[in-house]
DNA sequence: CGCAGACCTGCAACAGGTTCTAGGTCTGAC
DNA sequence: GTCAGACCTAGAACCTGTTGCAGGTCTGCG
């Protein structure tokens, strides 16, 4: 993909990619304002000056345009922590700022959380590699924060963070929380898995 | 409400009670079948032998019919783990014991487990009492299996370990269990917090 | 009796996700 | 140059959850 000079940038691919992009900000734009419902395929398509059968093309529904939003925020959090890496000096206490940082986010804006988590939770077989994509950064940032920690079953904790973190989510974009910010919550979770 | 004889049972309250367990049975039956789309409510109206307006005067939405459901289901497993307590000397493989009769049962027919998590974890701030009531069941079937562990934050460990059955389960019904029974999975995170 | 209210039927209508069709423009290969 | 294929638009059409309406039946109460 670099033999013959691309012409310049600006060309066909990249206008599809800024298509694309525009349409998950368009998503995540009508997500804030009203939550899942309120992101309705027509309107993300007349929002991102598209049609809708171009919508269709780049995501094959509603919940694979929700999921792809879901993997760039994972994905930028990630970077985010990689860049900055989580301070503490104990494993738990990375874990518990990992876990802080990430619900400051996510609590942030509540009608996008909640449209994004539901998308996580679909019944399609379709989104179950977006799914694993997903679990697959949160466990990455949980196991970077636990780097050096010495626990028999490092990974049956970062599976137990993992679940209960996304589990916690659900629960709390669901109006379940009962008041309490996740990341206490989730900070709990980590204090009994490791001390 | 005992003043006046009602008559004899079999009257019009009975009559509604026993359509209203006609609409949950197929549903459960369609879900058996198909998963959650095959739960159409027209389907389930005329297998049921009942109008589409009163399907919907009992449940008021498809997700409502689908947790209806989940919530008996629950409740059943419950009254059986009440009736035969779990088995094991320690609190731990008393845990064990109820995840693994628990996931028993929701392995035996992953389509209907798929359609009723699916409702679980449906976005509708109408659909969180039954939400709230199906977690209640299941922690209090934990709390029953820990009675009398000794650790510091009983609450705490229900708490983990109910969210990570919840997502377990949720991951499991789409396919993304790795092959891995649930009931081992859960096993590793009882053994993690009680050990 | 006669009426209100609860509950039921059958069916039309609406809403939003998804699919399909017909036709445009651009790009790269022969 | 021209043909195939990728990508886009506009809009109709379809499917299924949900609502509304126009009646029917039964029950309890005055």
């Amino acid at each position: 993909m670099s033999a013959s000079t691309p012409r310049r940038t600006g060309t066909r691919a990249a206008e599809t990619a800024a298509r694309k992009a525009r349409l998950i900000d368009a998503a995540l734009g009508l997500a804030a304002e009203g939550g899942y419902d309120a992101v309705q395929m027509r309107d993300v398509a007349a929002r991102a000056d598209v049609a809708l059968g171009t919508l269709y093309r780049h995501f094959s529904s509603k919940d694979q345009l929700l999921l792809a939003a879901l993997l760039d925020q994972a994905a930028t959090l990630r970077d985010n922590l990689e860049r900055r890496p989580p301070a503490g000096a104990t494993p738990a206490e990375r874990v518990a700022d990992v876990l802080r940082r990430a619900s400051r986010a996510l609590e942030r804006d509540p009608r996008v959380t909640g449209a994004l988590v539901t998308a996580l939770f679909v019944n399609d077989a379709a989104a179950a590699p977006i799914k694993a994509g997903v679990r697959e950064h949160l466990m990455a940032m949980l196991g970077t924060a636990l780097d050096g920690a010495d626990v028999d079953d490092l990974e049956g904790v970062v599976d137990v963070l993992g679940h209960t973190w996304i589990s916690t989510m659900a629960f709390w974009s669901s109006g379940l929380g009962d008041g309490v910010s996740m990341s206490t919550r989730l900070e709990r979770a980590a204090h009994l898995l490791l001390d």
